[in-house]
Order: C-alpha cells, then structure tokens, then sequence
DNA sequence: TATGAATGAGTGTTCATTCAT
DNA sequence: GATGAATGAACACTCATTCAT
C-alpha cells in the first residue's frame, strides 16, 4: 500500500539462515551490535514457532509472542511485516532444512532402496525432533495469504517430486513394485509424517530413530514387487 | 452465496441422522413444526461443515454461519451452545458414522486380510466424499475446549483400537508380519487418510474408488511377512 | 471481502432520512423499540458531525465518539460499517438537504435576480447554522474512500449545475453580465461558503442572515452588466 | 515515486530562500559540506509539501516523507523538532511569500482600483502555481498545535488586513462602494482563492492567468458603486 | 422459537519519537 | 551529522455471546 516497507516481506530466509541461526563469532562486535545483529527476530521467530504450536496460529496473538519474547510490538514490527509473515518465516526454515536433508540424501552413493530408506527415516527424525514446525507446517497452511500459500506449496511440490523421483527410479530398476502409482507412495508416507505431531509421543517406548526405522520399512515393504 | 458447491458428493442429506431428528415424537408437533422439524440446526450444521472446511474455524465467524444458513444468530444460539459446540457437532457426526462403518467391515464373516483390506478402503472413499469433514478433523481439534478435545480423542482411540485389533489378528495368525508394532501400522494408514485432503484432486485421474483400492493394498503389501 | 454484510453500508441516506431525523410519534412504541428505531444511531452521527468538526476527522478516534455518545464500539459498528461511512453520512446528509432548498428556490415564481439572490444568501444562512457540516464538507473529503468521494463529488456537481443554470438563465436574459463565464461565478461564490466557518464569528457584529444578505449583494453586484 | 510531478510549475527550488540557506557563513565549511548547505531540509520540506497536499498531513507518515526524500529519519529529526515542525515550516514559506507580493503590490504607485486588481489577481495566480501549498493551507490548519495555529493566524491576519486596507482606501475615495464591509469583501474573495484547488484543473481552458484577470473583475464589479 | 441490538474485551497494525552508536 | 532499532501508546475494527422482546 505504502512504499515504505524497507525490504521487510517477501524475502523469506532472511531470519532463517545462518546470520541468525548459527553461532558467528560475536567477539568483534559490542553488546548491542550483537543483539542487533539478528538476536530479536531469532527469539521472536523461536518464540512464535512454539506458540503457533501450542495454541495454534489463530489462538496465539501477537502480543503473546512478544510478551513471551520480552519485546514489544514495534520491535516485532520492525523485523516482520506482519504475524501472517512471521508464519511464512517457520514454513521457510523448515522447507530449506528439509529440502537440503533430502537432497543429501537421494544424491548419496548408494542403492536406490538404501537411498529412498535413509531419506524417508531421516524426514521422520527430523520431524520429530522439530514436532513443533510439524504441527504448525500441515496445520496452519490455510492461514498464509493466497500468495504465500501457493509459493510454500510450490517449493513443497518441489521437495515431494525429489522424493517421487527416488521411487520411480527404484521402479524402473524393478527393485520397487510399479503397481502403485509413485505419486500415491510419496502421499501415503508423508501423510504419515505430518500426522506423527497427532500420536507420537516423546516418552513413549519407541525412540524417534526406531520410529524412523518402522516407518521406513514399512515403505518399503509397500514397494516390494 | 459462494460457488463451491459444484460437484460436491457430499449433500446436505448427510445430515438428516443426527441426534436432532432421531426420537423426536412428531405426535406433538404441529404440521409446520413437522416440516421443519430439525431443519434449522441441520443446515446450520452443514453450512459451518463447508465453511469451517474453507476458511478455517477461526476465520469463520458466527455471523457469517448464520448468514449463509439464512437464519439469525439467535437461532443458532437456540440449537448450539457455542461456537465451539458447532465444531463438536461436527467431529460427533463423523466419529459415528466411522466408527459404524468399521464395526461393519471388522465384524464381517471373511478373512482378515480381507476385512482389514476393507476397512482401510472404505474410509478412505468415505474420507474422500466427505473431504470438509476430513480437512476439519485433522485441522481444527486444537480449537475445541479441552474437555471435547478429550472427549474426541477417546472417540478416536476406541476407533484406532478397534482397526489396531484387526491387524493384531493378523499378526497372531501368522498372515501380517509382525516386524512394526500394529499400532504404527495404524498411525502409518490414518496418516495419509487424514491427509487426504492436502493432495486428493477431485479432478485426478483416480477415482475415490481407485485411491482406495491402491492405499489399502499399499498396507496389506507393508503387512506382508 | 466478505458477504456478512448485512446491508449496512452504502447506503447514504439510511439514518439520515425522516425516520431518524425528524419526530415522528413514538407514542405507540415501547421505549426499547423508540429507542432501537433510530436513537443510538442519530445520537453517534451528531455526536460524530460535532466531534469531526471540532478535532479533524483524523484527530477523532472512534473510542471519543461512542464513549462521548454514551454507547460502545460494538454498536457504532452495527450501524455504521466504517469510520469513513460515518463520514459519509454527514456528507450524505448535507448534500440532500442543500440540493432540496436550492431546488425550492431556483424552482420559485420570481425573476431569476431574486431566485440567485435568495439561493445564494439561503445557502449561507444554513451554512452557518450549520458551521460543523460546513467545516467538515471542505475539510475532510479527501479522507473519504474514493468512491464515496466520486460519490460525493456527483452530487455536489449537480448542486453546482443546478445554480450555475441560474446564473446562465440569467446571462441569456441579459441581466447578468456574461464577461465572466457562469461556472466561475458559482466558485467565487461557493469558495466563500465553504470558507464561512474560517472567518465567521457567532458573537460577531453581523448576523447570519445580514452575513447571507452581503454576500449575495456582492455575487449580484459582480453580476451587473 | 509517484506520477503526480508532472507539469507542476512550482519546483523545489522555492525553498532556496529560507532560514536554512540564508546567513551561514560558507566560510567555515567544507567543500562537500557547502555544496549539501541546505540541501537535506529543503528537500525534505519539498517532499512534505507534496505529500501533504496528496494525502493530508495525517495520512502522510514520516517514514514515507524521509523514503521519499531519501533520508532517514534521524535526519528528519535533525533538522526539524517535530513532524507538527515540518507542516509549521509549509505554512511560514507561504505566509511570507504572500505577504512580500502583497506589500509590494500594495504599495505601488497606482490607483487603488488598480493595486487592489493586481494584488487580488495575482494571489490567484501564485496560489494556482503552488496549489500544494494552497491545498494544505486551508485543510491543515487545524493539525497543527493550538499555539503555531495562533501564530500562522496573527500572521494571516496581517495579511487580510493589509488587503482590507486597500479596500477600505477605495471606499473613502469613493471609488468602491461601502455597501458592504470591506472585511465581508475580503473574506469573499479570500475564499474563493483557498478553494482553487478544488476546482482548478490544469487542463482546463483557462490558464491561472485568466482565472485570476476573471475572479479580480468580479472583485472589481462587485465593488463599484 | 426466534430476533437483532448491544456488549466489551480483544485483535493486528501503525507511527511519531528517542537514543546509543 | 546521521543511523535505524526499539518503544509504547494509540488506532480502527471484530466477534462470540447475551438478553429484552
């Protein structure tokens, strides 16, 4: 509306990567040029992921968050453009660190099943070891502006067909069953994922990595010709 | 009011087997009463079903419920204690209807790679012709009060259990593996049921029918010893 | 943005009209339904007109308004779909109440001297008996939403068509001078009257109508051949 | 920015003259300093300008006006106490301009007839040429704090007084009639000036000049005897 | 049964201003 | 001179719910 907004929106790794995420050496810098120099929105990013996750996207306002990060309204004005950008800041990190895992992964050096295994036990233990990005990821889409909404599901779009790739390359090899169409396998596995906030429990029997593991072969099996 | 009935499978005669028109004694009733006796909260019902499933819980007001089910707010008040109570309505609805339909499947007189196979058909079909119901279950639990989230979930557990048995039987029998606990199996199929919504395309080029078929032998292939 | 509207905006006339502004008997009513029929609403505008003209429309917060009319936001906003619609309104008002007496005058059985100098010194005397309307026409247009003032702007020119036609009727005529083209004259003369509220002093020397007698003296004056 | 600059007469160079340029000593500075002397203020104080006149005072924020001038705010805030400073220091430009063109006008060695024609004609014709000004004049006033009001009015006064004085040197001699007061006459013409930006168009078939030539002969005629 | 006016606490967002650097 | 992060109070507006009728 305004043509004020100094390069606030639209640049959605800007709190995400590593400036803000990982520990720089803040030895040459002051006090205040260190908590500056990202110190803010990172809580303010940190503190909203866990109330989205808690109390839900719509249940959680924008004074909670600052309250609860120990700033107040301006200062969160001042890094995002608005709550909805804010939530756009989770989905970011979340499809960047996801997308890399996945790359890793399906590029290794190793059969088609070991790949599609690893990759599919590794998004399980990474979901679950950020349960809160998950909860927030399959159930606060709907609330990201339209535009928002249709550039995560691109960049998701992107990630499945990564994965979708590993599966029909396991098919053509006939290593994987073709009587179910690739597309369907991927769905059916990351329904899974995202559905992992709804019944997994951290101190329950079974440790993310064996949860991982189950999952993983039950995929498998499913493929098996 | 909005275009988005088009093409829906699911009516608003779903809806004329609830609690509000069963037992009533129309012997009290006069001739309009009869007529239009439950039809009030039944299209209440279903018209915040289809905007709870567009626009969110939150982001749908309860004036705009009354407003496109053309009655007025002290009507629903009448029939509905809250908001909330709306959305509970909606969970009732679908865990009865699930949980019908599945005693029906496990309960039938066939072998149990049949039954299972079934069962985990049939609510898939079923989920994809209610795709409203589905998005708001998996999407909204979070804004019931505690009590009828509690509620719901133990709902939800007696139906899980009741699937969970079916795949124990067969891991007893020796014709499902045993190798990931029967639970997970179940998490593993309800995953991507509840997610049916995020990829299923009315559009598509399967069938209800077709997706179903290729889950549920998905899982009875992740069940193979 | 969304279809919850009831029918409350854009529609000028609706708390402007007889049935708020003027006494009709309530005899036959209750006080709640005397009240309902147009009390809060007539009450919220003028205090509104008086609050706008004082302080600005900008320098009104709605919260001054209802708490000085003695109600709550909630019901300003079942009235009135904006703080611009209240603005609005005062627009709406004003305007009808000018085009009416000014068509009365211009339509009168006399030479058209005495019709432009009645309609002329008339204006001025409903303009300073009407100083917040006044201050608040010239003051505050541009704060209306743009198509309220493409509204505004509509009716004003066939307010200022309808006095320019005298002022022409006159020219062909022969009793004006014609050296200064009809629209300019009608400016010349409505700059002053919108500019009343400026300069003119209640406890001053001259009265309203000797103020309105001066003014048309002078448009007439400059008229003369 | 925005489109409007186009065929605007008045330029930035206006702001030459004021308190920011005159009576430094150049000696003192640097070469980079006196060539920015004065630059930053005025090209704020011309952006404001503008953008009041656009949007109103209060719609304008500081962020946009240091944006749109390409400063920050510090800079603002440096050379101007307040953004009420800022509208304050719009007001002193015009009011002294004005009142220079008027003396000089009013002391011309003429018949009064002619000296009160010039001057009426030629505030038309600068009020035209600066409408920025012209709009926020008769607009804003009210924005600024109760004492810069009081001071731009005792300026404004002087103003009206000097030109009533005109008028009322024609009425003793005889040659203006004294039908009407002289500051009703005044105030008549003054408000037809302050509404030019109202109806003036650019575009339109008269230039500023024959507006003005047209509103002076009014002025004229209406005061003949 | 059903109305709809009214409530009041709450929402996300804006913005002039300050001040350590 | 100039920066821009941060403040904090204010803003317009929303909405589930109540209740006299």
């Amino acid at each position: 509306m305004t043509d004020r907004d100094n390069g606030r929106t639209g640049d959605g790794d800007r709190y995400t990567d590593d400036r803000y995420t990982e520990g720089r050496e803040p030895a040459r810098e002051s006090g205040r040029a260190a908590a500056a120099r990202g110190e803010v929105p990172r809580r303010l990013l940190a503190t909203a992921t866990r109330l989205f996750a808690e109390r839900g996207y719509e249940g959680t306002s924008v004074q909670e968050i600052v309250d609860a990060a120990g700033v107040t309204k301006g200062a969160l004005y001042h890094y995002f453009g608005s709550k909805d950008d804010l939530l756009h800041e989770v989905y970011a990190r979340v499809l960047r660190l996801q997308q890399q895992r996945l790359d890793a992964f399906a590029d290794a050096d190793a059969p088609v099943e070991r790949r599609l295994r690893d990759a599919a036990a590794d998004v399980v233990v990474t979901s679950i070891e950020n349960l809160d990005d998950t909860v927030i990821f399959f159930r606060s889409m709907h609330q990201l502006s339209p535009e928002k909404q249709k550039q995560v599901r691109a960049e998701r779009r992107r990630y499945h067909e990564r994965f979708r790739a590993l599966v029909e390359e396991g098919q053509r090899a006939g290593v994987f069953t073709d009587e179910t169409p690739a597309e369907l396998v991927v769905d059916y596995h990351f329904g899974s994922v995202h559905h992992l906030s709804t019944w997994y429990r951290r101190d329950g029997r079974l440790s993310p990595q064996e949860v991982a593991d189950h999952l993983a072969a039950m995929l498998l099996r499913s493929l098996r010709p």
